[in-house]
DNA sequence: CCCGGGATGATCT
DNA sequence: GATCATCCCGGGG
């Protein structure tokens, strides 16, 4: 009975279960499959409930935070300056709202489903390498967003195999809250985004 | 290599 | 009308 599929689905559920900002550091080197694509995590920002405000649930419910607002194992995807679809974990304490953003992976399966998708002239390292990226070399769509992937066959998350050494550091690209350090990264991983100013 | 800035459109005030 | 949980290109050193 070991490695049963409902036992590694629980463990996520655990994790996912609490404050963002705890859950998100765990979550580095964990695998996430969409039909072919796969990628290991090696970047991931927390954001936090209606307390945060840098979080979309900052002021409340609207239609488009709704999904941060579902259970663990919902995915939570946003259209971010008209263009790109970037891809959250719906993450919180029972009750409560949240989210950890997948900002950076490495491309472990379906490196040409990924190619195609980003198209040519980009290094292996930079194929997912910032949210935006991510999500175009997933194949998100805006149907993405709310669907569960503990019960949908073409989407997967696994726990990390491995402990990784990590980093933390303030949140790109926000205005608020930054003090909060819940940022986390791969440290010295070269598929994690923003190394020109953010890394240390 | 580093930095600055423009594109682009949904979302909310 | 302002604000973005972004990306990428072009120019200068």
């Amino acid at each position: 009975m070991v490695n049963h599929p409902t036992v590694a689905a629980a463990a996520l559920v655990t994790l996912l279960s609490d404050k963002p900002q705890l859950a998100a550091p765990r979550l580095l080197g964990a695998v996430i499959r969409h039909q072919e694509v796969a990628l290991r995590i090696v970047e991931v920002e927390a954001y936090d409930g209606e307390d945060d405000p840098a979080s979309h649930c900052f002021g409340g419910r609207t239609a488009r935070n709704a999904s941060m607002y579902a259970e663990p194992g919902v995915l939570y995807v946003y259209r971010s300056y008209g263009v790109h679809l970037c891809l959250n974990l719906v993450c919180h304490e029972p009750g409560s709202a949240g989210g950890i953003l997948l900002r950076a992976g490495e491309v472990i399966a379906g490196m040409d489903t990924v190619r195609r998708r980003r198209g040519p002239g980009h290094r292996e390292v930079l194929l997912a390498s910032g949210p935006g990226r991510l999500g175009q070399a997933l194949g998100l769509t805006p149907e993405t967003d709310g669907v569960n992937f503990l019960q949908d066959p073409h989407w997967d998350v696994s726990m990390p195999g491995e402990e990784v050494i990590g980093s933390s550091g303030p949140r790109i690209g926000i205005s608020r809250a930054r003090e909060e350090p819940w940022r986390f990264w791969v440290t010295g991983d070269p598929s994690v985004s923003g190394t020109r100013r953010h890394n240390s």
